[in-house]
RNA sequence: GGAGAGAUGGCUGAGUGGUCGAAAGCGCUCCCCUGCUAAGGGAGUAAGGGUUAAAAGCCCUUCGAGGGUUCGAAUCCCUCUCUCUCCGCCA
């Protein structure tokens, strides 16, 4: 959610960056609504006033033993009145809640202006495509090869965009889980949390996947449903809901590995083979919770201890920063990290940092002191994937595999595959 | 699943219809005093919002959440959520 003061007197200005993202918000009609909003809170305000002194007024008439019965008959039609002015205020801030909510973040001035993700513009670039020597095979040709990646037995259980893993392939994604959980909590510094994977719906108000993304949810039925988390991201940023942090607690650092859910309503025909694309997934989650000035450069941080995994496994990958069509809904600024998948030939999704600011922790409340003041004020949340379990199973697949369909283990991970050097071709 | 108890400010904890945003204690901040010295005294100390260019001031809202009764609700009524205790069941 954006400042509602800074809608009040800047909502040009609001629209002209939003208009970035080809986001169109009516800002007059937002004003009008907002000067309705006003002229009824003064006056409800007002008649709340009146209510406050006279019931103040009856109170001492009455101990004193004065008749009330005129002080009575003179707030009669006060109640009225005032219901119907609560009511009419009540709507306003409805509808103006509405609007806020349904308003992207403000994006970063050194975020390019463009429209989808050929505008987005490369900051660096890691490694190099290895040459194997033969026809690179896709993951899946070479899980299915291992008979280790089953597709149609996953068809048979839960339909489209689902897979079942078996033996090593199966450790292997563990074993990338524990090696990025590991690597977070022992060298940049992060703290793991285990966190509900099913959560109410204001959660994903307080990450703004709700009301926006419905659609792109799983939730369970029910009076008040629960819905499945698309993002560790969800229940680790809400941490942090309703908090005031002493002004010395800042930053935090935390890391989590859950599953993700995603309906992926409106990628139809996307990624359809293969589990780039999946109703469920693993994935590791970085967040953290940081003072209003320190967003822009942990960001920065938080992109390089994603990189620091992609690093330690040896994949190659490039850095780019997502231009205004491409970045999410409540980021200020995005990067994602592409590896380099032989089987695809080309650079693929494997991690997104942004930067929320306070457009989170505006929605949810968190706040820190601050250390000169004393005062609350909203804290910057950020997150970032720290990575992708199952797209980094797929690049570990496609960059390490051999000419005879095999799969070297890279020398990070074999510790946690048993002192394992490779998965064999049967 | 059954029975019971509870939810008040940073914490403990009073408060069963009016002068209560709320006693007292603890904690914290500032000031004063000081060889009864890991002491004493004083003042301050919730959050959100409106009005304002901003501040001050003034006003509004909030005692788990929502609804109701009332001129007036922390206090009475209803619904819900959560926590705790006991029983049952269970990874």
């Amino acid at each position: 959610m954006l400042d509602p003061k800074l809608l009040r007197q800047s909502a040009a200005d609001v629209a002209a960056n939003l208009a970035r993202r080809g986001f169109d918000f009516d800002a007059d009609a937002y004003l009008v609504l907002e000067e309705r909003r006003k002229a009824l809170q003064v006056e409800t305000e007002q008649l709340q006033g009146e209510r406050n002194a006279s019931a103040k007024r009856i109170g001492k008439a009455k101990a004193q033993g004065e008749d009330i019965a005129p002080l009575l008959a003179a707030v009669k039609d006060l109640g009225e009145r005032l219901d119907a002015g609560e009511k009419a205020l009540q709507d306003v801030q409805a509808e103006l809640r509405d609007i806020e909510l349904g308003l992207p973040n403000l994006l970063a001035d050194d975020v390019p202006t463009g429209t989808t993700e050929e505008d987005n513009t490369e900051v660096r670039r890691w490694g190099e495509p290895v040459d194997l020597g033969f026809a690179a095979r896709d993951h899946i040709a070479l899980g299915e090869g291992l008979g280790q990646l089953d597709f149609d037995a996953a068809s048979k259980i839960s339909g489209a965009r689902f897979v079942v893993m078996k033996g090593p392939l199966a450790r292997l994604q563990r074993a990338l889980i524990q090696f990025m959980l590991d690597t977070h909590t022992g060298e940049h510094g992060y703290t793991e949390a285990y966190v509900p994977y099913l959560v109410k719906s204001q959660a994903l108000i307080g990450t703004g996947q709700l009301p926006k993304f419905e659609e792109d949810q799983f939730k369970t039925t029910g009076e008040s449903p629960f819905y499945l988390i698309p993002t560790a991201e969800v229940p680790v940023t809400n941490l942090a809901a309703d908090v005031i942090f002493d002004a010395d607690a800042l930053p935090q650092r935390i890391v989590a590995h859950t599953p993700c859910f995603r309906s992926e309503a409106g990628s139809h025909g996307q990624d359809t083979r293969g589990m780039i694309r999946q109703h469920q997934f693993e994935k590791v989650e970085l967040v953290q919770f940081v003072a209003p000035d320190a967003s822009m450069a942990a960001l920065e941080e938080l992109t390089g201890h994603a990189e620091t995994i992609l690093r330690k496994l040896e994949l190659p990958y490039r850095t780019v920063t997502l231009c205004s069509g491409d970045i999410g809904f409540g980021s200020t600024k995005t990067y994602d990290i592409e590896v380099w998948l032989p089987g695809q030939g080309r650079y693929r999704e494997i991690s997104s940092c942004s930067n929320y600011n306070d457009f989170q922790a505006r929605r949810m409340k968190a706040r820190r002191r601050n250390p000169g003041t004393g005062k609350p004020e909203l804290i910057h949340t950020l997150n970032g994937s720290g990575v992708a379990a199952g797209r980094a199973l797929i690049a570990v697949m496609e960059n390490y595999q051999r000419e005879d369909g095999g799969i070297r283990i890279p020398a990070v991970l074999q510790p946690y595959m048993g002192g394992l050097t490779a998965i064999e071709p049967v």
